[in-house]
DNA sequence: TGTGAGCGC
């Protein structure tokens, strides 16, 4: 009976978790070092928005390192046309990093793709999906070294 | 334990 009552707490609790706001997340995923409830300003103003703006694209976090980009792409089509779907993964070893990216047709698809897969369980894990931030300017590396006589030709 | 927070080439 007890140990009945074991797994679906678990679930229960992993879900409630899940479904709480990204700060919130925070907090209940770490032991934050930062109690924003004690400072005075944190109710009025949040200097810092936890939340990125919307895009049609989507961070996922919390993937399996099983899950592939076509199993990503898989579970997240159900709720909208899926442009893309990449799990990022390491590139000398192939493993998966653990979170990927999924590009969604239009803001309404990545709008409900946020509100149907957030916090759900994607390969026996529990997943985070928010919308990504701008990706970083590609820089190609500039591997060469500088040289003794300097950039003048 | 591809040891688990994160933002890709």
């Amino acid at each position: 009976m007890a140990m009945a009552m074991r797994l679906p707490a678990i679930a229960r609790a992993a879900t409630e978790m899940a479904s709480a706001p990204v700060g919130l997340r925070r907090l209940l995923c770490s032991n934050a070092t930062n109690f924003s409830f004690l400072s005075p300003q944190a109710n009025s103003e949040t200097p810092a928005r936890p939340q990125a703006d919307p895009t049609t694209n989507l961070f996922v976090s919390g993937l399996s390192k099983r899950t592939t980009s076509e199993g990503l792409r898989t579970a997240f089509a159900q709720f909208g046309e899926v442009a893309d779907a990449k799990v990022v993964t390491d590139r000398v070893s192939g493993y998966s990093k653990g979170f990927g990216f999924v590009r969604y047709a239009t803001l309404e698809d990545s709008a409900k793709g946020i509100a149907g897969m957030d916090g759900k369980f994607l390969d026996g894990w529990v997943i985070f999906a928010e919308y990504a931030r701008p990706r970083e300017p590609y820089r190609p590396q500039n591997n060469m070294p500088p040289s003794p006589y300097g950039n003048r030709y």
